[in-house]
DNA sequence: CTATATTGTCTTCCATGGAAGCTAATGTGC
DNA sequence: GCACATTAGCTTCCATGGAAGACAATATAG
């Protein structure tokens, strides 16, 4: 009996005209979500980095050479606000990591660049995170790892493209 | 394609050598997860508690009369350190929604109890919650919804119990 | 019983991110 | 071409939580 099933015990002794079966998926769903990201902050602790600058080199390494990207596109791809984007470029352009620059064409527009040090940190730290990754995720059978995928692939498109139209 | 497609294909465009399979479950199940968890403060939201209170109040409510627990309960419950659990529990006694008095054995300790309206607040919005976490987990047929739930229990539980007593 | 350790809560300081507004540069309608 | 809107990035202020230590009460060793 793990901690979700505690909680759920909990509920049906308290409000017991209430189902509260969504909570063994949506709350262990969370759950290890929060359990995983503990694993994966080490490795970036590794490097120096949280979680939001990791991020923020991956975005900008996964762009290809020459390593740039406009902040605006980094504060989309890792889903922040420009505002937070700004203070992450701040940190990682403290640490040498990437550079700041104003764009030729548009003059209100920067780019942010990786640096010599910044690629070489991302390139190690990127490949350290997919082993690690690749640790965690060994803990299932390949089979029932496939079948997870698939399952999280179809409730995320069910979610992103309602089929109820109603409300939006 | 989704966003983590999206992502892996970069990935292995410029990384070719890397094996970035992992991403599919995990970077799926952070989204999933980030997703829910948007949709669920919808509610908390509707009731002006954030998630943090919100998880207090159950936890309270979910003790059974007379409705009491310890700062530090609360906090090992919700999975906080004492010192956010203190600033919830000011948030929500300025609300009016529980009080705080010392223990009348242990005058080191404190009891927060839920007060009469934040009984009823907590009891209408967990209600409102679980419809809420019903009608995303039904965006699931009730086969996938169990089997996910069954491998999210087995992930889980072998991340807990590390079958591999050998510390890296 | 007293000195020390431990415990429970709170306080302080810091890190991070969102919201909203500011500024400079660019685009648009007339 | 000029007034106005929009855009990109940044700044300010606020909300939240962690880490570490303060403080008071309790437990424990001798």
């Amino acid at each position: 009996m793990d901690h979700v099933a505690r909680i759920q015990a909990e509920w049906r002794r308290e409000r017991p005209e209430i189902d509260v079966t969504p909570q063994g998926v949506i709350g262990r769903l969370h759950r290890l979500a929060d359990r995983l990201g503990e694993e994966l902050r080490l490795v970036y602790s590794r490097y120096g980095l949280s979680e939001g600058e990791f991020d923020v080199l991956c975005a900008i390494r996964r762009a290809g050479e020459p390593y740039e990207r406009a902040p605006g596109e980094l504060a989309v791809h890792t889903m922040v606000t420009t505002g937070a984007m700004t203070k992450r470029i701040d940190r990682l352009e403290r640490a040498g990591l990437v550079t700041r620059r104003r764009s030729t064409g548009d003059q209100r527009g920067r780019i942010v660049a990786l640096t010599t040090p910044g690629l070489a940190l991302i390139d190690q730290a990127f490949a350290d995170h997919m082993r690690n990754e690749r640790r965690l995720l060994d803990l299932l059978t390949p089979t029932d790892a496939s079948a997870l995928e698939t399952l999280l692939m179809t409730w995320l498109s069910s979610m992103e493209h309602p089929h109820t139209p109603d409300s939006d």
